[in-house]
RNA sequence: UGAUGCUUAGCUCAGUGGUCAGAGCAGGUGCCUUAUACGCACAAGGUCAUCGGUUCAAACCCGAUAGCAUCAACCA
């Protein structure tokens, strides 16, 4: 413990925050905040992983102070607090960044590299930058245990994945499928949503569109059309419904036709204007115009003549979709392989979806539900089965006529390729089934590849049956804690209401392998699905005995090694009717790697496992679930949250964390986002190293709410470090320096509160007010406003107000006890501030706390994160003191801004102040504060203006909260009669208590609560005012107040000389003046004054002075000389 | 296209159903020196995105529009 606090030259954050990173590291300050709450509660927090495969960004920055913060401040709230850390370790970037690397595509993993080399490769790609996350999280002062991380390609991780799976497996959530997704026939792949979004994959091209005509069949819920035809005089009326389509190969895979429910569709009498065959036509109501010319509307049908341009139409019938729904139509295409028994389900009917809009085509979707994802839903919704006409080189199967084996696009770059699509639109054309062909330009994806158009193909998947456990998700949602709300309610909650099943698989090969083993063949299939590795081991030994010869021979000893691709392909198990089972290619969704971490990062207990609990994981995950606290950024709504959701209600039916919060981007300064392309990227290593990790951090906290987008300006961090680290410090430095001159070290008796000046009680009020505050607004997970408020009481309270005042406590006067309540209310205040600040800003807290602390020694920690958290004391709270210090302080800055106003500078003494007040109270307040405002203002005296002086004019106006209700209409009225008010007539008021209004020749009582009465002017005075603070100033300048104002100028300018010369504080001196008739008075009158300040014995006035310094005094030239006194 | 959020001073952000809309920074003016010019004080700066509606009263509540952002989707 050394005896003087530690004075610095300079404040240099990140030399501050090297020299604590190496204390942290000395003592184990992070263990030790686990280790010294060993047996307190827990807190529970997850750690969202990161991947190392990239670099690390300003925008992780704000992620994890947000989440190092919180379990800091819980940890001073007496928690334990453990946070393992984590690495995601699988998907698509890292198998990209690798084939980028080895300059390969997918199709040559196999090929030219064995999938245990590509593994291996990704193996090691994916911690690539690993030294520089951990550098990262050292020096921002994230506390994160990196020693033991979970690791998501871990064998055990993914044997704990395994089992989760076996367990949804065995519930019946796990099922195969087929899902629609893009596919590319040229590349032979189906390609992800992150090959789709790459640039230039959207291309807009020219394809053949057509709208054709199905031809309805009557029935109960077309009879109606029907009749509405034969009405209109046709016998056997022709009904069809017109659909739009860009893809006519599609058209043989057609199964239905979905309408929009409330849309309005009409049935229109009118030709085939390619075959003139009279027809009936249901289209959308809104679409008339792009087919039809209003000049042909209500034309006879007969007076059409062929080589006509206007089309003569009547509309027949007017009717909604939901009308329509299950009327039926006959098939368009018909061929041997597209049968009604084909497809597996009931087609060739009207349906009703959501996705249906009157933008372009008729409002009528043909839907073929093997190539669009809106069309496989609404087909399976409706059970009209599924077709899949063109097989996976992208051409037609046989069974389809003329059209079997040509393929939908050019794929092949074929010479003379004939697009099939125009081949088709001929056919029925020629059929009277066509209305309208042309061709259409687009937006269409393109593989980025093979540049040639995706198709929407179905593909077999495996899925989690989520929806099944949809409404129990939803519910759990409502009891989390989402920081903003809206993101648990709005994007979250609609998710989940809107939420489809989960598509597990992913076909690539670095990632955790869907555990499940099937028959082959289309008969009877089998599946196994496996849940750890014991259990596979077991199986890899009783299917080489079941099957025999070399099954699994290279597993039958140690068991399996490594549960990656391509070792579990190799293995065949055994079904239970003794047949060979082969494992289901795919992987899992990464994301259902860190959706499991809750479990997986502790991995399984087999003896748990044995017994049958069915939370077979390892401790401590008894007293780790759910998570008290998540957070992470908003993109991660449907990724990790979403899927941390999902599992905890898939297997216990619970949350899996209790609040999250969810920060916004961080985009550049000019709410751009920061882009390596754009090269606005902005290193945290960079800034951290130049401004400090705190600066930083604090910055991130304070400039706007985390859950907003931010802009993120460097000029904002140099203006944290100097506003607040800067005042903050020199309010340290301040203190430290009068401190060691007197050898405080709070070694005198702890001063009751009662017994300090009224502005150590005020300070002390503020500060208690600001600790409930802070605690109030961590608690409540809204660090914005915590830490704004801590800058604010340093700044403005601490600072600007209490020390400014206090400085002359510091260094006048023995020490005694207005000095050491002085040194003891400051030292309170920095030591309680340090604590506030610690969870935001780790690094300069912790070396404020021991500056004072290792001087005192009144606290046994060695770390300010090992203190319990300051609890605001109600006792030193007053309301009334902190309403008047404001108050004040109000006056002051009112008084500063008429000086300003009339240029009279503060050091010119002025002789009075006018306060208006219109109650005891006010004036009562402002008596008690009046030597304070006359000393910082400088003025000799205060005078009250009671209303009996007269001097007051006042003004009303009605108190429109009290009045809103009970007046309503009449409000306006109101205002104006009082508007039109006399002073007398405010006075009657006031002194009668109510006053009788004429309102709408109605009469009126209006009590003198419902009014607000002010007073704004002093006639004949200088005023200002704020909010109902008048105050006026005397401005006159006597003779006698101009004579001090030159003696405290004269201070001044000969302080000034002091400095100049370098003295010491307590350097006593002798002043030769020249003397000079106008200043003569004031040095007479002031002599004690003067010297006293300045330190001097006496002034000596002289005619001449060759050597003296010229200076000024109010314009008025002399010179002077200082000499120190031996 | 949908969901969600944002839009207030030149910039970054507060703000509450109550009649003059706030702070910091930048810019302006004036002040130094026994903590701090990396400071202090004062003044200026606004169509509260636009348009409608509810209300005695709207920056605030509601509805539409526009722009930005994220996520999801992408379609006939």
């Amino acid at each position: 413990m050394s005896a003087k606090y530690q004075e610095f030259s300079k404040l240099n954050l990140p030399e501050i925050e090297q020299e604590i990173l190496a204390k942290w590291d000395a003592s184990q300050a992070f263990e030790q905040s686990m280790s010294l709450r060993e047996g307190a509660p827990h807190f529970v927090f997850y750690e969202g992983p990161p991947s190392a495969n990239g670099m690390p960004g300003i925008h992780h920055v704000i992620s994890r102070t947000l989440k190092d913060l919180v379990c800091r401040y819980k940890t001073m709230q007496g928690f334990q607090v453990k946070r393992k850390a984590g690495w995601d370790t699988h998907g698509l970037p890292i198998e990209l960044g690798v084939e980028k690397e080895l300059g390969i595509t997918k199709e040559d993993i196999g090929k030219k590299i064995t999938v245990e080399e590509y593994n291996q490769k990704c193996r090691e790609a994916v911690m690539r930058f690993k030294d520089k996350w951990d550098d990262l999280t050292r020096k921002m002062g994230y506390w994160v245990d990196l020693s033991d991380p979970y690791i998501t390609f871990d064998n055990s991780y993914i044997e704990t994945l395994w089992w989760i799976l076996q367990q949804l497996f065995n519930k019946g959530l796990l099922y195969e499928s087929v899902s629609i997704q893009p596919y590319s026939p040229a590349a032979g792949t189906g390609l992800s949503s992150h090959e789709l979004n790459m640039p230039g994959t959207y291309k807009n091209v020219k394809d053949t569109s057509a709208v054709v005509m199905f031809k309805a069949i009557e029935n109960d819920r077309s009879k109606f059309l029907f009749e509405a035809a034969r009405v209109n005089g046709e016998e056997q009326p022709e009904i069809f419904f017109m659909a739009w389509t860009t893809t006519p190969w599609t058209l043989p895979s057609n199964l239905g036709l979905t309408v929009g429910a409330k849309i309005n569709y009409v049935l229109v009498e009118t030709l085939n204007p390619y075959t003139h065959i009279p027809v009936n036509v249901v289209l959308a109501k809104d679409l008339i115009g792009k087919y039809f010319k209003p000049e042909g509307e209500n034309l006879p049908i007969g007076s059409y003549k062929e080589g006509d341009k206007i089309l003569p139409w009547t509309i027949i019938a007017e009717f909604t979709g939901a009308d329509i729904e299950e009327a039926r139509y006959e098939q368009l295409m018909p061929y041997e392989a597209n049968s009604a028994a084909a497809a597996g389900g009931d087609p060739f009917r009207v349906l009703v979806g959501d996705f249906v809009t009157t933008e372009d085509g008729t409002g009528i979707v043909h839907t073929a539900p093997a190539f669009g994802a809106d069309d496989f839903k609404v087909g399976k919704k409706y059970g009209i089965g599924i077709l899949t006409m063109v097989d996976k080189q992208g051409k037609f199967v046989d069974g389809l006529g003329e059209f079997s084996g040509r393929y939908v696009k050019d794929y092949k770059d074929e010479k003379g390729y004939v697009d099939v699509n125009v081949d088709i639109s001929v056919k029925l054309k020629k059929e009277n089934r066509a209305f309208k062909i042309e061709k259409y330009e687009h937006n269409y994806p393109h593989c980025w590849r093979t540049d040639k158009p995706v198709l929407y193909y179905p593909l077999e998947a495996w899925f989690i049956k989520t929806t099944a456990l949809r409404d129990k998700m939803v519910e759990l949602n409502k009891t989390i804690n989402w920081k903003p709300k809206s993101t648990g309610e709005g994007r979250f909650g609609n998710w989940l209401e809107n939420m489809v099943d989960w598509n597990l698989s992913r076909s690539r090969f670095w990632g955790t392998p869907l555990p499940i083993w099937k028959t082959e063949g289309e008969d009877n299939i089998e599946f196994k699905c496996i849940g750890n590795i014991e259990e596979l081991n077991s199986e890899i030994r009783k299917a080489n005995e079941v099957l025999g010869g070399d099954v699994n021979k290279n597993y039958l000893h140690e068991g399996i090694l490594d549960l990656h691709k391509p070792y579990v392909d190799e293995i065949v198990l055994v079904s239970a009717s003794g047949r060979p089972m082969k494992r289901v290619p795919d992987l899992i969704d990464v994301w259902f790697d860190s959706g499991a971490m809750p479990y997986a990062q502790w991995g399984l207990d087999y003896d748990k496992l044995k017994a049958g609990d069915p939370r077979p994981f390892k401790a401590p995950f008894n007293v780790s679930f759910p998570a008290d606290y998540i957070a992470e950024g908003v993109d991660q709504t449907r990724g990790w949250f979403y899927t941390l959701h999902a599992i905890a209600s898939l297997l216990y039916e619970e949350v899996a964390f209790k609040t999250c919060v969810s920060n916004g981007l961080v985009l550049d300064k000019d709410g751009n986002k920061m882009s390596k392309r754009l090269g606005n990227v902005v290193d945290p290593f960079k800034t951290i190293n130049e401004f400090g990790a705190d600066a930083t951090r604090w910055y991130l906290v304070t400039n706007a709410s985390p859950w907003d987008n931010m802009k993120f300006d460097l000029e904002g961090i140099r203006e944290v470090q100097r506003k607040f680290f800067g005042t903050l410090f020199n309010t340290y430095q301040f203190f430290a320096l009068y401190a060691n001159v007197d050898g405080f070290a709070f070694k005198e008796q702890y001063i009751p509160l009662a017994e300090r000046p009224e502005i150590d009680r005020w300070i002390f009020s503020s500060l208690n007010t600001l600790v409930a505050k802070v605690k109030a607004s961590l608690d409540d997970y809204e660090p914005t406003q915590a830490g704004r408020a801590i800058e604010e009481f340093v700044g403005e309270q601490l600072s600007n107000w209490y020390v400014r005042l206090c400085r002359r406590r510091f260094w006048k006067g023995e020490y005694e006890h207005d000095k050491i309540c002085a040194y003891q209310t400051l030292y309170e205040c920095l030591e309680k501030i340090s604590l506030l600040m610690a969870p935001i800003s780790p690094f300069f807290s912790d070396r404020l706390f021991n500056a004072l602390n290792e001087v005192t020694g009144l606290r046994q920690e060695r770390s300010v994160h090992h203190v319990l958290f300051p609890v605001s004391d109600n006792a030193a709270v007053d309301a009334s003191l902190e309403e008047r210090m404001q108050l004040a302080q109000d006056i002051c800055s009112l008084i500063l801004s008429l000086r300003k106003k009339v240029n009279i500078k503060v050091r010119q003494p002025l002789q009075k102040v006018l306060i208006p007040v219109l109650d005891p109270a006010m004036k009562a307040q402002i008596l008690k504060v009046e030597d304070l405002i006359k000393s910082e203002v400088n003025v000799k005296e205060l005078q009250y203006l009671t209303e009996d002086s007269g001097f007051i004019k006042k003004k009303i106006k009605p108190n429109y909260i009290a009045l809103g209700k009970k007046l309503g209409p009449k409000m306006k009225a109101v205002a104006a009669a009082l508007g039109s008010f006399t002073q007398d007539d405010i006075n009657r008021l006031e002194k009668e208590g109510s006053i009788s209004l004429l309102i709408d020749n109605e009469p009126l009582i209006l009590q003198a609560n419902e009014v607000d009465i002010t007073s704004e002017d002093i006639p004949g005075w200088m005023v200002a005012n704020k909010d109902s603070l008048t105050v006026a100033l005397d401005i006159t300048v006597t003779p006698e107040l101009i004579s001090e104002g030159n003696a405290r100028e004269l201070v001044n300018r000969i302080q000034k000389i002091r400095k100049d010369n370098g003295y010491e504080l307590t350097d006593r001196i002798m002043v030769q003046l020249t003397d000079h008739q106008e200043l003569k008075g004031s040095i007479a009158q002031f002599n004690t004054y003067i010297c006293a300040e300045i330190l001097a014995d006496k002034l000596e006035l002289v005619p001449e002075l060759p050597d003296g310094t010229e200076i000024e005094v109010n314009d008025i030239p002399l010179k002077v000389f200082v000499t120190k006194k031996a």
